[in-house]
DNA sequence: TAGCTAACTGAAAAGGTTTTTCATTACGAG
DNA sequence: CTCGTAATGAAAAACCTTTTCAGTTAGCTA
């Protein structure tokens, strides 16, 4: 299987001096194979298919390293915030479908006016901001109301 | 003392049916004599100074009611997101200082058509966003570089 | 004001999640 | 292939949040 994905981001690791590891593929395939958030514990069930026995921990250690390299991205979720999604390295917004989790980066960002006005409005000097926006994807527009 | 935010929102948890207790005007008095979002942790800590015995789990069953009450607003923060801050009903912002997470409310939102332009680009019908500025107060501006 | 009762409280325990520690393993340079 | 180091999993510790439960308190009624 050559996923070309998978192999840009395996080479990551490489690329920064790290090593690429069975337990470090595996995170990637688990990350790669969904298009929700998942968290810590998640990830390591779904990574248990490629890494048979994947820790925790690792998981947890991975994530750190891929978030200090922008190649996931710590998502808020309304209960508690520790989902984690891919993204792509610099400033983007996630949409996550409040019905089935499933999510979409979004790279613009047009808040520049908005912000603008917050400063002046409140003496800020902004530096930075986390946008996080919830909505019906495509699919769970077409579906019949609440299922399961 | 007859601080008037106190009083308002000491009535609201009258108004909507429940009492004012000991416990509650502590973690209210907690939450207005900062401008930070707090942890219950902190909460409870501050509260103490008005209500010696104040628990912790009274912190948090009271922040879950003043949530729902929309009195106050869970904070997203860079580590970990759970931090509350006092909050006026309905859909606003804030506005927290890197250096000394001092808060400022924002009322407006003008990202109405950077979501539309969302929703067009990602075929999700838009239904929220949590949105959460970091910058530096006016205050901290005037300081000397990194203290503490 | 005194009495009553449901709402509320704190302590303790349970349940989760995240971090630390440490002996062992495996990547990948040489 | 060999070796040194980065990385790993298990266990334990440290945290954080929720549940349970017996006792207390707010606020209504008389
Ligand atoms: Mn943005
Ligand atoms: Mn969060
Ligand atoms: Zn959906
Ligand atoms: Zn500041």
């Amino acid at each position: 299987m050559m996923d070309h994905r998978f192999d840009t981001l395996a080479h990551e690791f490489r690329a920064h001096g790290h090593k690429l590891t069975q337990p470090r593929r595996a995170i990637l395939h688990a990350l790669l194979a969904t298009a929700k958030p998942l968290s810590p514990a998640e990830i390591q069930q779904r990574g248990q298919d490629f890494c048979h026995d994947l820790g925790l921990v690792t998981v947890y250690r991975t994530l750190e390293l891929m978030d200090a390299l922008e190649m996931v991205r710590a998502v808020h979720l309304a209960d508690g915030c520790h989902g984690y999604v891919l993204a792509t390295p610099g400033h983007t917004h996630h949409v996550v479908c409040e019905r089935c989790h499933a999510v979409i980066e979004v790279i613009g960002c047009e808040l520049g006016d908005f912000l603008d006005t917050v400063a002046t409005r409140t003496g800020y000097q902004i530096t930075g901001h986390w946008l996080e926006i919830s909505g019906v994807c495509a699919d769970c527009q077409h579906e019949p109301p609440h299922e399961a």
